[in-house]
DNA sequence: GACGAAATAGAACGATCGTTCGTATAGTTA
DNA sequence: TAACTATACGAACGATCGTTCTATTTCGTC
């Protein structure tokens, strides 16, 4: 029973590695068992179905965001701060090397959002999450008075993450060394917007 | 010579749809041919290998996307109305019924941005000129008097892009009805910004 | 060290993948 | 109409897919 959760966890270390590259049906048992020196029924004993295997990807990286940008977030001071150590740990999340076909999360976004399942599911309940985290983020900089009262916490939530998403692109797709500039000019702007009387 | 394109042009109409659905390597060649009334082999030799009918398809969906929204952009007066008429028309394209599973263009994107080849090459290269189609947009538009001096045209096609792309995610992942306020909203917040004199 | 359980391996399954080949049909041209 | 070519089909290929089964090895516990 201890060694099992070990391999598992090796497992979905390298699943979610593959998967961000081939996306989640991409991924297979019989290349992903090969890279570990696995047996491809072995492999297939600890999750039962690719149903399974595939979900447990997803609870992984979920997982992984949380911790990587969720929690130090949280750290940081209510208003400006936090949303500010938000977005550049998310920045600092796309590149990271764990999923060198970029972040999973836009991946199987993509790939799931118009295929019913308890995969479509999951995700869909971790990125509306994500986007209330935003929200609420967004409320407490208001309370805070960093940002001004009537800011629409969804409408920064949304163009918050719109920025990411753009970067993934012009990062990744682009291939443009000016994305993080991009981003980060985009971020300021929104925050200059978001303050105490911007521009009216 | 005749019926030979005019099956072709059928064959890639489904094929658009079915891999906006299921992504460029989801699209298969036996459940295309079954939906079409072909046969495997018959719908094969239009193509000669997956490769070439992948690059096809993506072919055919960046001529829609051209005849869609940048040629009705480009019959429209120069500066902020072309880059307003861009941006809604970009919008419908985004729910076109003839990708139900979503622009096959972000779609492809997601999956072909780390898996070198011909097809990544075409679709990078689309991208790219669209992107420095926002960017000449946007120096018209400053030329035009309409947009300040300042503006950096790169920046706000790097915007434009993100906020649809955000606008893709929120309304087919997240399901929320208010995706095109938070995406009009965005635009017309970007629009602000880069008129002359905006708020500095 | 022996025993029961957990973990892994190996072989095989039917299905489907992209692809090839030989053949028949349909369409165009002389 | 005859000849020719483009178009489509059907069967089969080896490879790989997810999955199932049985057997074997490895582990934790008494």
């Amino acid at each position: 029973m201890r060694k099992g959760a070990e391999t598992r966890e090796r497992i979905l270390d390298q699943a979610v590695r593959l998967a961000s590259r081939d996306g989640l049906d991409g991924l297979t048992i019989g290349t992903l068992s090969t890279e570990l020196g696995l047996s491809k029924s072995g492999l297939f004993a600890h999750f039962g179905s690719k149903d399974e295997l595939q979900l447990q990807v997803l609870q992984a990286a979920v997982e992984r965001f949380e911790q990587t940008v969720i929690r130090p977030a949280l750290s940081a001071p209510r208003g400006e701060p936090r949303i500010r150590a938000f977005f550049e740990n998310w920045l600092v999340w796309e590149d990271d090397p764990s999923m060198p076909g970029g972040c999973l999360l836009v991946a199987a976004s993509v790939e799931l959002d118009d295929r019913p399942g308890p995969q479509r599911d999951f995700l869909s309940r971790a990125h509306q999450d994500r986007f209330q985290f935003m929200v609420k983020a967004a409320r407490l900089a208001v309370e805070a008075g960093h940002f001004r009262s009537d800011l629409d916490p969804g409408q920064l939530a949304f163009e918050l993450n719109a920025i990411v998403l753009g970067y993934h692109h012009v990062q990744r797709m682009l291939r443009d060394a000016r994305a993080g500039d991009y981003a980060r000019a985009a971020f300021e702007r929104l925050l200059a917007h978001s303050r105490r009387s911007s521009h009216e």
